[in-house]
DNA sequence: CATATGCAATTTACAGCGTAAATTTTAAAA
DNA sequence: TTTTAAAATTTACGCTGTAAATTGCATATG
């Protein structure tokens, strides 16, 4: 019969401990994060906690949903800044060196995101999808308009992918032979920043001074050079053919 | 005046502690690790442990010295089966292979060489680099031997890595040229299989049935496309210029 | 207004961790 | 046999997440 009840000291408690989680993360990283740290910041007992977060775990992946979104809004707004079919090319270097910067701007969050710093932990499933696919919206919709004005350009060998022509229709569904494609393009070019950047965060370059981002850059230069057809004639080697 | 005393149950009980250690990683991830465990499994106290090693730390060290040795035989072995130069690109498809192979098979090993999983752990610097080289061992010897057959393209882009002409002689203390391209070869090549397998660790291709390893054979296809001259010509559209 | 209700917070407690300190055991040297 | 030092144990401290019981307090009802 009674329902409200607001802490006399912090209004917003939830958004209190989260904001606390971070400035923690950012300061000594996520593996340390703590309940009882964040309790003892806030003037709080540590099983506070508790009447916002289920656990330890839930208090995680709430910060995880936010930090997809932010992270994925970033990089829409950075698209945002190459707008239309001119400036595609500009907008995937725009792209790729925010990828980069923001990893390097705030390595603890791009850990928690796409490393596995907290032991035990692992982002449920269920919401696994949509964030993820909300952190790549941006390159994905990039790739989708690349070849939308031909100028995407697909490995042959990726034709391998597709299920031979006579078995078409087995595709899950509401997948079609492009979107499969340009979504491999995609994962490809992610997993080729995600590589360099990671190695650099995990200090797999160090010793080799100031390399890192000429390497990041040699590598923008060959992913744009693989995938994308400058001269934007007719469409790549493939459109025709699965069209 | 008295030195030798060999512990009763146990003889050598340091090889024993890595070895529980091992299996403990291997059963639940690096991150678990715990001294008071494998003090349990070994019936003896925790603190016993520390007349072996340091602290945990120094254990953790310990595991991945001997970690990037036992991974970097495999693939000097894995090398070793595809002698010659001319079977250059079949070696170069067996070690991408063998690298995706060990890391599926030891998935707590890779993270822990390549990971971050146990938090406040690094691994320390005068170590690192011998370490390291030697896990990647084979990759760069291929990479030289391509070169060495004139096998090797290195992307014109690649070029702006190098000094100016007129201070080639600025170049780190024993690196040339030669050296300093293909091993950024080597480093390009590696990420690229590194991002793959660490985002196909993290469960990032969770729900793509089966298409992980598909990615990861077009990557290779394209890795190899990029860099490797089949027809095996007069050499890269390089190396000319930087000899 | 007084009382009952139920959420929010606290205190207490338990099991785990790494590890420092003091102590005991033990095997070999003198 | 005594001495000595290495190897092991016990004890203890502070940290962690979290379960359980308890207290405080703001609201809705009698």
């Amino acid at each position: 019969m009674v329902r409200p009840l607001k802490s006399r000291q912090i209004p917003n408690l939830q958004e209190a401990i989260k904001a606390v989680a971070w400035k923690q993360i950012s300061e000594t990283g996520a593996a340390s994060l703590s309940l009882r740290s964040i309790a003892r910041e806030l003037n709080i007992s540590a099983p506070a906690i508790y009447n916002y977060f289920a656990d330890r775990d839930a208090l995680v992946t709430s910060l995880m949903v936010d930090a997809f979104a932010v992270y994925g809004q970033y990089h829409n707004e950075v698209a945002s800044g190459y707008p239309g079919p001119e400036r595609l090319v500009e907008r995937m270097f725009a792209l790729a060196r925010a990828f980069r910067d923001w990893a390097l701007d705030f390595p603890q969050r791009y850990e928690l995101l796409f490393g596995n710093p907290i032991p035990g932990y692992r982002f449920p499933e269920h919401e696994f999808h949509a964030a993820l696919h909300q952190s790549n919206c941006a390159l994905l919709q990039l790739i989708g308009e690349l070849h939308s004005v031909g100028m995407l350009q697909v490995p042959d060998s990726m034709l391998a992918m597709l299920p031979p022509p006579d078995r078409m229709q087995d595709l899950p569904a509401g997948q079609n032979p492009v979107e499969l494609l340009t979504d491999a393009v995609a994962v490809l070019i992610w997993s080729r920043l995600h590589g360099l950047v990671s190695l650099e965060l995990a200090g797999m370059f160090a010793g080799r001074q100031g390399s890192a981002q000429a390497l990041y850059e040699v590598e923008l230069e060959l992913i744009v050079r693989q995938f994308v057809n400058s001269n934007r004639m007719g469409g790549s080697d493939v459109q025709p053919s699965i069209r």
